[in-house]
DNA sequence: AAATATTTTTAGGCTTGCCTAAAAATTGTA
DNA sequence: TACAATTTTTAGGCAAGCCTAAAAATATTT
């Protein structure tokens, strides 16, 4: 239906839209897509025809309702695949990523369904992303970063604010696992580190560039 | 690595060739690939340049090792991801060929390694063809013809030579599942019908034209 | 408000993979 | 062997997606 270049593109302004940003302009989307500036007014005209975004020139882009729909359901796409990856094959979650950017394009609605079914209709992707349903709707967590939670509450590590394998693998060296239930012992002003204790009596301590990254539900 | 495009055509003509044709000429490959042979002479001429088959203007081509390389290794993919359509997703045998189209040309040598082991180091796809190993090598299966087999030995039914989503479907609607064991009790020169006795006392009965699209081992 | 800096668009061009129409080579036939 | 039919290649062109350089619009300073 929609090219393999298409569908990163509007996933790229959907993403874009997500983090805030009203109206999204083109020199932002050619830094994400690792592309130019021109080439991307090119694509947003292509895309406007479609009716896949609302384009006036030079004041930016917004997708249409057909618009997120194409991007949300790549988004599905791309978090069952990590799924896949991660619970089935065993990748680490620094490794899902590349390859799910890939397998998010393939079409097939009935892959998709089954898949979903196969791996148990999973709401969370490895990195703690809602997954979208097929309908399209997307719940939006309550996570709180690390760095803003506050000392004497039960948290649970629940995702990652930073989606790159050289912070993932940081993780896995000082052994960070989703789903691990903490409590702030010690917050310090001074470089914004924190210390935690876990389960079990073992205690843990996050840098403030770590902890700014740790996302975490309140218990 | 190669384009989706690239490895098409090489797969392409690595099937040729294995149907016993040794030079494959333009317009077969035009035939099977939906297009025109003028847009083949195009690519043969930059699959050529890059060393993955010769190429001598009027006289047809041949691969490489390099070229078959890649061809195989698509294929081994394609059949990994039908084995996986088939036995983890459910997808029926007739379903699983398209979507392997896709799938095939997925680039990360590690995902096929653990998909190879997931899947249990399968030696068939769902068809009866036989798996290409990570190093390209090949089992050429001992089958034969259902029409061509002998009375009084038994037979095991392992695949198709017929891989149209129609056939497959009338041996689902006739109950035909690879892997049942079979004896010919009787052979029609009239019509080249074929009636088999299975396990149980059940029997069945082929038409010339399925018999000749199915592929037994002698037990 | 004018000048300057930044952002965005336009113009023109490249590669890949495809097309049609015409030319060239090969194959089949009389 | 000469003519006809078929196959293959060449020539020229198109769409998708990308590029650089220049022009136009917008935003920021002075
Ligand atoms: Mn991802
Ligand atoms: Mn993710
Ligand atoms: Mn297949
Ligand atoms: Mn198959």
């Amino acid at each position: 239906m929609y090219s393999y270049t298409e569908e990163n593109y509007l996933k790229t302004i959907y993403k874009l839209s997500e983090q805030g940003n009203e109206s999204i302009n083109t020199n932002s989307i050619a830094e994400v897509l690792q592309t130019k500036a021109a080439s991307v007014t090119d694509m947003i005209k292509k895309l406007a025809d479609k009716k896949l975004l609302n384009y006036e020139k030079y004041k930016g882009v917004a997708l249409t309702e057909k618009g997120r729909k194409v991007a949300v359901d790549t988004v599905r796409k791309h978090r069952l695949w990590e799924c896949f990856l991660y619970d089935k094959l065993k990748f680490g979650w620094d490794e899902v990523h590349e390859i799910a950017e890939q397998l998010e394009h393939i079409n097939s609605e009935l892959l998709t369904d089954k898949l979903e079914e196969f791996l148990d209709f999973p709401t969370h992707d490895p990195h703690g992303d809602p997954i979208p349903t097929k309908n399209g709707v997307i719940k939006k967590s309550n996570f709180i970063l690390l760095c803003d939670a506050k000392p004497n509450q039960t948290l649970v590590m629940s995702g990652v604010a930073d989606h790159t394998a050289v912070f993932l693998q940081h993780l896995n060296k000082i052994s960070v696992v989703l789903g691990t239930e903490i409590q702030i012992t010690e917050k310090n002003d001074y470089d914004g580190s924190i210390a935690v204790k876990l389960s079990g009596n073992k205690s843990m301590y996050f840098s403030k560039d770590v902890a700014k990254n740790i996302l975490v539900k309140v218990k």
